[in-house]
DNA sequence: CGCCAGTTTGACTAGTATCAAGGTTAGTGG
DNA sequence: CCACTAACCTTGATACTAGTCAAACTGGCG
């Protein structure tokens, strides 16, 4: 069975690459002040990234790893709200409000690039570009989510078919390969995110390996025929 | 039974004000060339304002009216993806790709401000207080679209709940009046929007109202008890 | 090797879609 | 202004999907 991980990016796979080609990369923390990219910072399994309402200071970039972003509902219940791989953008939806939206938590040990949010005020004419490039960026963090949006209306065993195409294309996009990985969240992070129990979670992949549409075991997965996949939807 | 209607939105409480005054409007639908304002257009109720798949020509803002966004599904399927009321914009998820990625129609007769897309272009240094404001716009919409994400997990009845309670904060932040206000759509947008059969959409504004949480008939709401909404979430 | 978190499987129950029919509202033309 | 019509909304009965509770199994890690 496959085991493939998902490991660094490279930069011109990342989304930010054109926001960081427009700084100085520094390879010290001390970049708050100059407005600069500091670079691969580690992170380990389950250290918290940011945390929803705290102050919006960094944007972050995937260089390694998986990350998954929470809310807590008002009656106090946590919600999966999205998944984060190399070479995207962590924390964007802070820079409206000025505060994180989401918390996020590492999935597995990875590095993170950190830029610094003095760097998206408007009053500095020369960032222009930078501001162009987030537009863009922040884009496609919109497209990726709008599947989500569309869960509440499919069938669990549509959802989960949904959910792998998703990290398939998304891994695909950033270079890795896109029909055999190891997914880096639990059974648990994906019923979460699609709004299903656990248990369907997991009878909707023997369901799928049934099927023929995928292998599954445990966490690695094949998929024998994406284009399937998305047609079930 | 409460019949309020929502009407025109004041030019101070629309999201793209900002943005607004950073041009010359002008009065005649000459505009493209100039990159200025269209204000105020007319359309009538079941009016496509773009299409998906269209060349991203224009922003709109809503000046009065309120406006469904479909997107079609690989099945050939029509699905409703949310809702713009006066003050609020329309085409944003365009300004990446540059082409719209969603259809929008018209609920009923209102008025659209138009903004040329030439004026997004990063060429033109004069324009980053445009840009800036944009992305605090678009910031809006996410926060507006990140319910939808959460609706898969509730039930037919908390979904329901969880959509007054959004349209009336999205009232109430464009100055209309938030807890008695009829609702533009019919109860097949709103069952596609949440992902529920019709029938569970009409019988689950009868148990809201049943437990004294809402006033109903027809399209008519009355929020007895807003807070509680939020709460039931 | 054994433990523990995570995953799978089974039995039962609650909630929602579907099918069907009746009632209401809004828009049209006289 | 009223009558008519079509679209829209509500209500009821039934079938099926997914949640819940319970328990067995698996794999990674000390």
């Amino acid at each position: 069975m496959a085991t493939k991980t998902t490991t660094s990016v490279l930069c011109p796979q990342c989304e930010l690459n054109d926001v960081c080609q427009q700084y100085g990369v520094v390879d010290t923390a001390d970049s708050e002040v100059l407005g600069e990219v500091t670079p691969q910072q580690s992170v380990n399994k389950g250290d918290v990234v940011c945390r929803a309402g705290d102050r919006f200071d960094y944007l972050y970039a995937v260089h390694a790893g998986a990350f998954k972003s929470l809310v807590t509902l008002p009656g106090g219940e946590e919600r999966v709200t999205g998944f984060y791989f190399a070479g995207e953008i962590i924390g964007s939806e802070g820079m409206s409000t000025g505060k994180y939206g989401r918390t996020v938590v590492a999935l597995q040990d990875g590095q993170l690039c950190y830029l610094p949010e003095v760097s998206f005020s408007p009053e500095d004419a020369s960032r222009k570009m930078i501001r162009q490039g987030l537009l863009v960026a922040m884009s496609h963090q919109v497209k990726n989510e709008q599947w989500t949006g569309l869960m509440a209306a499919h069938r669990a065993e549509q959802r989960v078919a949904i959910f792998l195409y998703m990290v398939s294309k998304r891994l695909e996009f950033h270079g890795f390969p896109s029909t055999e990985f190891r997914l880096p969240m639990s059974r648990e992070d994906i019923a979460g995110y699609l709004g299903l129990a656990v248990e369907t979670v997991s009878r909707s992949f023997q369901k799928l390996k049934g099927a023929g549409m995928i292998q599954v075991s445990g966490r690695n997965v094949v998929l024998e025929n994406r284009d399937a996949l998305q047609d079930f939807v």
